[in-house]
DNA sequence: TGTACATCAGTGAACGCGCGTTCACTGATGTAC
DNA sequence: TGTACATCAGTGAACGCGCGTTCACTGATGTAC
């Protein structure tokens, strides 16, 4: 039966909230059609009223997931923020919850392998978390924009390694990247 | 028509060799057994003479990804190692050429889903690369390996961004990573 | 404002396809005597 | 050393399954008059 044009736009809201979790969960592979519009309280029939195609979907999920991640981030208070954005980044809480966590840690190596057009979205929601960290940083808008991409590279990094390593491993990298990070030589 | 079992091995190296590349190019779920086992020279039929599973073949190949990657870096002179491994790392032509290239910065965020089994693989693989990247470091044993860690986690987190953004982002982050990582504040 | 009708969001079955895995088969290899 | 036979690496067809996508259908919504 048809549903009200607000009941639409719910419903679609509701896809691409449960696409930006599951992808991030189990992958843009891991995670089907069918699983999505399942989790969103529909049947995957009615999918493409919303979507031409799962990569559409992608594509909204990711502009959805970095604005949730970044928004996240920015709450923080300038002077202490990214001192917080780190410890946040390298918690245990994150390493464990990639579903509602960093964009790039939970997809980067399956973004990679994808088309120039989603490429481009994920560069898009990139440029947003390295603007949330540059402004934390002190120095021309050049300096602080390239020590952000450092910084968040560190972070991507530590992150992909712990949550593809043994726990013991997982610890050792976030403990190495968690402190001292001002003092690598 | 059986095969000696001096051909056998040859075969399994093939097959062993074919999956490192594929994986690393296409991904876990983006190569498949017929897919490697074509490259390999044979039909899929075979597979099963030398695998128990898929997942049996996904742990030959990182190990054997590892240790190509990790001994490529080796060959490097000790002094000016690590220069050497991060202008390596961050080169346009490890970025073009995941199928040769770092085993973390192609699948990291797929093993993440993986099995423990899996992971303790993968864990073994990136302790070779913290190794080797250690004895590039001065100071103790415990500040070489934590700084080890750091600069693996930037390379991979550089290369992870880099290889899923626009090449505009891609060519900011790996420039921003090569210079001046030793005066990250 | 009321009525008649076109629209279309969501359902559930169905499609073709490629996947990992299994299996009967072939014939050279390896082995027991 | 030679022979008879068991073994098994590799082939190619087949299996059940889940995928992305399509489609006929339902009935409330939105609209033209």
């Amino acid at each position: 039966m048809r549903m009200s044009q607000e009941e639409k736009e719910k419903s679609r809201a509701r896809i691409v909230a449960s696409a930006s979790r599951l992808f991030r969960e189990r992958g843009l592979d891991g995670a089907s059609v069918a699983d999505v519009m399942n989790d969103a309280g529909m049947t995957h029939g009615g999918f493409y009223k919303h979507f031409d195609s799962k990569d559409a979907l992608v594509e909204s999920a990711l502009e959805s997931a970095f604005s949730e991640f970044v928004s996240g981030l920015s709450q923080c208070d300038a002077e202490q923020a990214f001192a917080t954005y780190r410890a946040l980044y390298l918690s245990d809480g994150h390493r464990a919850q990639p579903g509602i966590g960093c964009p790039v840690a939970a997809l980067g190596t399956e973004i990679a392998r994808g088309s120039l057009l989603l490429k481009r979205a994920f560069g898009a929601g990139v440029r947003r978390m390295v603007e949330a960290v540059a402004v934390t940083r002190k120095g021309s808008a050049t300096a602080r924009r390239a020590a952000a991409l450092r910084e968040l590279s560190t972070l991507v990094g530590a992150m992909v390694i712990a949550r593809a390593s043994d726990p013991e491993l997982a610890d050792e990298v976030l403990n190495a990247c968690g402190r001292e990070t001002r003092n690598v030589q």
